[in-house]
DNA sequence: GTGAAAGCGCTAACAC
DNA sequence: GTGTTAGCGCTTTCAC
């Protein structure tokens, strides 16, 4: 291994000089730059990053949480952390804790170590808030597609109730009363908030909330295609069903047709989050965008605000979500 | 920050036991290791990880690139790879190149400063050959989803060539004789293997290879769209067309029915990897299963021992493939 | 079974 | 503008 002192001998200068050609400082005689960067070259040099990380306390990673890298949905997402880290010349580690407590442990103990100078925290569970608190403490956090009112963590996300309160309206405003909603896995927070939105535009419409209608799921294209089979087993079948996301809409869509009913035109389905493949269904699914990249861009730039302790003006971004209106809820269907 | 030292002072014993204790070596009395590990526990000490890569020359880090995140068909392929490499004690390091040369550079330093102690690729280009050459001189590598014959990087994956060979016959045993191949990105290996395997079935059957009927995609959604688009605009429409990923096939699927033709009855469509959704699609895509939580384990296995230098048996690990049957291909319509 | 001390490769304070 | 040097926190050899 080529080390910093065989590039001071060759370049005939001391191993200061080259550090602070390797570390882009000022004050070196453009020669003397050149001569160090020759010799770097001729050797092949690359500083060592453990001795970096060990000298300045600063690993240049920063790590990304999800519940799960299962969903397309997080690709775009990711995109736009990478490239945003990478221009500021930071590394993304990339974990699923798929919700076990175990992984969390590890994870913990990777940020505890100091060996990540930032988190990015994809997954605002409810009850494992103490989880939250503590990587909080150790190391600069940004939440991202949650919003946590009164958490002093920085969090770029859209608005997920009033999201799902304009999707539920748009199914009551195209006659629909009976309108089913699968849920996510309630143990975070964002099935929470959608089911929120979802009794609020009932509300509005003066539309009384059964129960029944309100099925706790999880985030997976078989939690929606259960869930409907037992939606359509009821006595008064649904005549909308408003999946927690994609993919429980998508796991709706396949057990309504599979039942030998049409969609919408039996039974309207809408999806949340707009991932790729939901424009390619038959018919293709009615669900709320996420800017996805955008997210993931803004919620680096905010981390980086946080590592480099800049001020942040604004902890809390809210950006615009966007209905799609596609063919599966039925907007351009004759009603029955 | 609490180090060796804080814990050795409260323990009253020198760095050099405590040191012996966290790494787990023998040779420390009872008593002592007990003791040691009350002050660790006490002061809340974690061994810092930089000072430990600068004197081991060892990072813990695994880096797994791939060409992109953006498939779940790899969810299940990193959750194996994760469970191997966490319980031998490596962090997972996520990077996708997105066919990008500058990224490629990137990660290629990230290796080279001898950041990482093994690296798992999962895209085989056969243009960036030198890409991959110049990884494996640097780090010990292991390749997935792709064999590459006579080559000294060990591989684990399936035989792509003779499982294209068997959804290709499956098309022809059902009465197919025009069948459209829409391949991948052509500048990955796999699309050339697959494309082999549909040219040797038809031409087993005597069935002329058709140029115009293999038309050059890429592994998206739109590209099977928009090649299916222009296959049906042909005079003699296929019978059938097989998609070079399951992406590819949902797009044709799509391109089909918007065209108002019937799937499988017009026309049937097959795809490759079987991607969580490919089941949830109507009709239910016909597909080609690969193994990727044993290919994520398989490979993991196989990087750990060329980093600890054991001996490695068999380089290349070819695993079972299987043909799943489902609606789309047309098995159980009367052929008209 | 335990301790003293060297040194991994680098940055930054200080001296010149 | 450049060099000398201490020291980041750890593992490991060599004594004892």
């Amino acid at each position: 291994m080529v080390n910093i002192f065989d590039v001071a001998k060759l370049a005939n200068v001391s191993i200061a000089t080259v550090s602070r050609v390797t570390s882009n400082k000022e004050g070196v005689n453009e020669k003397t730059r050149v001569a160090v960067l020759e010799a770097m070259d001729k050797l092949g040099y690359r500083p060592n990053s453990a001795a970096r990380t060990l000298r300045m306390s600063k690993s240049n990673i920063i790590i990304v949480l999800m519940l799960n890298i299962k969903n397309t949905f997080y690709s775009e997402y990711i995109r736009g952390l990478e490239e945003v880290a990478r221009n500021a010349g930071y590394d993304l580690l990339i974990g699923s804790t798929d919700g076990d407590i175990e992984k969390e442990k590890n994870y913990m103990d990777l940020i505890r170590d100091s060996r990540v100078d930032g988190v990015i925290l994809t997954t605002a569970g409810v009850l494992n808030d103490d989880f939250v608190k503590k990587i909080n403490e150790s190391s600069p956090v940004v939440l991202t597609f949650d919003y946590v009112p009164g958490q002093n963590i920085p969090s770029i996300s859209i608005d997920n109730e009033s999201a799902s309160r304009k999707i539920t309206n748009h199914l009551i405003n195209m006659g629909h009363k009976r309108i089913a909603h699968i849920t996510g896995y309630m143990g975070r927070l964002q099935s929470q908030t959608r089911l929120n939105g979802y009794k609020q535009a009932l509300a509005q419409h003066n539309i009384q909330v059964q129960e029944a209608l309100i099925q706790e799921g999880g985030y997976l294209l078989q939690d929606g295609y259960i869930a409907t089979q037992k939606l359509l087993s009821f006595e008064k079948v649904p005549t909308a069903i408003y999946g927690g996301n994609d993919n429980i809409a998508i796991g709706a869509l396949k057990a309504i047709l599979d039942a030998g009913l049409r969609v919408p035109e039996d039974i309207a389905v809408v999806g949340f989050d707009d991932v790729e493949v939901a424009s390619y269904m038959t018919p293709s699914l009615t669900t709320i965008h996420q800017p996805r990249y955008e997210i993931g861009k803004r919620a680096m730039d905010l981390l980086l605000k946080k590592i480099n302790e800049e001020q942040i003006q604004q902890p809390h971004v809210i950006l615009e979500d966007e209905l799609m209106i596609r063919e599966s809820c039925g907007h351009n269907i004759v009603k029955k």
